[in-house]
RNA sequence: AGCGAGGUAGGGUAGCAUGGAGUGCCCGCCGGGCUCAUAACCCGGAGAUCGGUGGUUCAAAUCCACCUCUCGCUACCA
């Protein structure tokens, strides 16, 4: 769930893109799944973003959580619920409920916070983030604000939540991930405040329950909204059936607050929790943080424009992987969409499902496989199985590589029987080639689904199929009947 | 500084837990083949002291120690 305070970039897609994938899978292997997203909007950020482009706030939020849906719905993200943080009533609902829990449980008090505060950035600094006592964005000195907040009992949970994370009771994808928060929780947890005055707020974010002077911090409202689209006091029977969340996918840069502050914000509330987030990492332009300054921040409406929805889902998926930070160029992305998706696996879907039509009128049927057959079908069944042993580890890239490999099996198989050859001499020697190659293009076509749902479905299409479980690719299809195949993927021309 | 993660051919990446010839994949480069296919595809080749040093072992990219370089995290900032 993003923060809306300037419109979605490539990153943003990236999250879309593994949660959708994942999500996808899992709908396929035959679970239940529901998939939340929304816009973060109570954030003083967006009261500034709005000020800078003389807006309303409310008005910035509109427009860019539109972005974000349309942004969702272009990448083909399949979620459930889109909650909008400043206007959902049932979020309103749920902040005030979880504020009311973890006040009766004892976990919020009233203290004086004093700290540096630069009035041109309106946030508080550390001594450690000044640059010589100075603010490092307005080279200025920050003036010492006390202020009365509401803070949370964060070091109650410190031992709690410190076993919680080492037993995997709340896993924690990548380890490296996971190490990180144990570092922390373990270097002692302190108290935090979750209000701010109306003032510094701007008046902007979800009041305090019974006290009008006071802004809920924007964390405790945000997190919250996981338990909204689950339906959290709005639809009790829904929200049974639903929570806790099995996954939150998260940017590397908000590990705290869901793995540490979240964990302990449920605990204080009596509600489960979630099990399991997954943490991924940025992307970069050419090499490059992406940066307003520089200029080179990546439009993901653009990307898709100009590549498709599933290029730029395998871009992001493939070259991108997981738990890591990858890298964002058009050279590479032409390179991905020439080399593997219009060159291997394309083509070997193309040449195939082509020769059948064109030579056998669209119709092949044999009792038996050849031997060098079965062959290659064990070796595509053991290459698909990793693939989805990849996709339980929600390992994207590495499930793509499998798939990669399979059609490269199928195009040295294609070559090597030579059913063009073959056909003048002995027609049902190449149909039985062609039987092989349409079965190994109907397993990419399942396993391509939870990556590019809009070529597996065409690809399937063309078989009299739907997108399925991995397991049914094992499955050994005797007889094919399949209309006239139209090219998957369009290949870049430089221009 | 402390804690954490990483350094594998020109670029990327897998392998490391359960040591066994540098093994694989994607691209780039060089040479050949083929024509069913989107001038696509297939084969062959060059290219690596697997960050460095030392250790354990019959055997180390893989285990251990030290060194070096890179990158994260060290809070009320999203």
């Amino acid at each position: 769930m993003p923060y809306v305070n300037a419109k979605p970039h490539i990153g943003h897609a990236l999250e879309c893109v593994q949660t959708d994938a994942i999500a996808r899978f899992r709908k396929i292997s035959g679970d239940d799944v529901y998939l939340t997203t929304g816009a973060d909007e109570n954030s003083l950020k967006n009261v500034q973003a709005a000020e800078k482009l003389g807006i309303s706030t409310e008005e910035l939020c509109k427009k860019n959580a539109g972005l974000f849906r349309e942004l969702d719905d272009r990448i083909g993200l399949s979620y459930d619920i889109f909650v909008r943080s400043s206007v959902d009533a049932g979020h309103l609902k749920t902040t005030n409920a979880l504020w009311d829990m973890c006040n009766k449980k004892g976990d919020i008090y009233k203290k004086e916070y004093s700290g540096l505060y630069c009035v041109g950035c309106e946030v508080f600094y550390t001594e450690t983030e000044l640059e010589g006592g100075m603010c490092p964005e307005h080279r200025t000195r920050p003036e010492v604000v006390h202020e009365e907040n509401y803070f949370f009992r964060l070091s109650k949970y410190q031992d709690v939540i410190e076993k919680l994370v080492e037993s995997n009771a709340v896993e924690i994808m990548p380890d490296a991930k996971k190490h990180e928060v144990l570092g922390f929780v373990r270097s002692g947890l302190e108290d935090f405040s979750i209000s701010r005055s109306i003032k510094r707020s701007h008046g902007w974010g979800i009041p305090v329950p019974g006290d009008d002077s006071q802004i809920i911090y924007v964390w405790f409202d945000a997190l919250g909204m996981y338990l909204t689209g689950a339906g959290f006091q709005s639809d009790n029977a829904k929200f049974e059936k639903l929570w806790p969340a099995d996954m939150h996918v998260i940017g590397k840069g908000v590990i705290r607050f869901h793995a540490v502050y979240w964990l302990a914000m449920l605990l204080s509330a009596g509600l489960e929790l979630p099990k399991s987030l997954l943490v991924h990492g940025y992307v970069t332009s050419n090499g490059q943080k992406m940066s307003k300054s520089i200029g080179n921040i990546v439009d993901p409406f653009e990307v898709i424009g100009k590549y498709g929805e599933d290029a730029t889902r395998y871009y992001l998926l493939k070259e991108v992987s997981t738990f890591q930070d990858g890298d964002f160029s058009e050279k590479i992305m032409k390179e991905l969409i020439n080399n593997e998706l219009v060159g291997n696996i394309g083509n070997f879907v193309n040449r195939t499902l082509s020769f059948i039509y064109s030579k056998f009128g669209g119709s092949i049927k044999l009792d038996e496989i050849s031997e060098d057959g079965k062959d290659i079908l064990n070796k595509v069944h053991m290459l698909a199985s990793e693939s989805e042993e990849c996709m339980k580890q929600s390992q994207m890239n590495l499930a793509l590589l499998r798939v990669l490999e399979i059609s490269n099996l199928g195009n040295q198989y294609f070559q090597a029987r030579e059913p063009w050859n073959l056909i003048k001499k002995d027609e049902e020697s190449a149909e039985g080639v062609l039987l092989v190659c349409a079965n190994i293009s109907r397993e990419l076509g399942i396993l391509i689904y939870p990556h590019m749902p809009e070529a597996s479905e065409k690809l399937l299409g063309y078989l009299n199929e739907k997108p399925q479980a991995f397991k049914n690719a094992e499955k050994i299809i005797k007889e094919f009947n399949i209309g006239e195949p139209k090219i998957l993927f369009k290949k870049i021309d430089d221009a």
